[in-house]
DNA sequence: TCTTGAACCCGTAGTCCCTACAGGTTGCAG
DNA sequence: CTGCAACCTGTAGGGACTACGGGTTCAAGA
């Protein structure tokens, strides 16, 4: 039992769905730990590492930046989960994922409106262009 | 007439509504032409430069990439303009634009669904933590 | 005419989050 | 023991700027 040999750098990453030199970045910059190594220098990674792995891919899926998974990681660690400090944090989130939205919105709007006027044949005229010159 | 200064470039970015040192880098770029010099090595900008910040300010602005940018000034000469080919342009845009809307759409759904579920108190769990952690 | 100080100059580095190389070494199956 | 996939390190690139530092020029007021 006490010899289980860890997880490759190749099989962590695709585990967890993440890419094998994102690994490396994260450990680089300190959001993953620096794992052992076997005596060839290879990275040796254990379970726990491979689901702080996941767990940062899902923070990611969910558009958290990069800062707020470090905080969470911090908020998840046993003992130490507090809901209303999360709560600050996702909220924050949310609401820059709401402005987005609107922004995408509006522009989608205005772009929509004007291609629709395009005729799309060869006038040397373009509503998009006219647009752009107003 | 014959000596009408050309404008600063910080008239130019003023009116543009472009910061300042981004009107350099267009330039570095060549997306922005080079402009004349003062004796004393200054920038001086025509109407016309002016003109073609301020259109690719509104491009900008319509979220269109730097690249899509290019391509759109070369199809705003006058005489070379050609509908088809800027609703090409302008069609593929709106297609990410829409794609962005609805990957964000998704991520707000999941997020705020989490989010309201939280206490927000200081309990140890916290519906967030667990999502990630899953 | 001189002096101030705002505006300009240039080049480089930092932001965010990876991704992709190049050129070498290790691990393991056959 | 050979071959080759997987790994190693370090660095550069991408998109679209933004910011800095340390120097120079311009224009207006005294």
């Amino acid at each position: 039992m006490a010899g289980a040999r860890g997880l490759t750098i190749g099989r962590l990453a695709q585990d967890a769905g993440v890419n094998l030199e994102t690994v490396r970045y994260y450990e680089r910059i300190g959001l993953m730990p620096k794992p052992d190594r076997t005596s060839g220098g290879h990275r040796s990674y254990t379970a726990e590492q491979g689901r702080r792995l996941a767990f940062i891919r899902r923070a990611r899926e969910l558009g958290f930046g990069l800062d707020d998974v470090r905080a969470l990681i911090a908020l998840a660690q046993p003992g130490r989960t507090s809901c209303a400090e999360v709560q600050v944090i996702a909220a924050a989130h949310l609401e820059t994922v709401r402005a987005k939205i609107a922004d995408l919105a509006r522009l989608e709007a205005a772009l929509a409106d004007t291609v629709d006027r395009c005729r799309g044949d060869t006038a040397p005229s373009c509503p998009v262009i006219e647009v752009l010159c107003a």
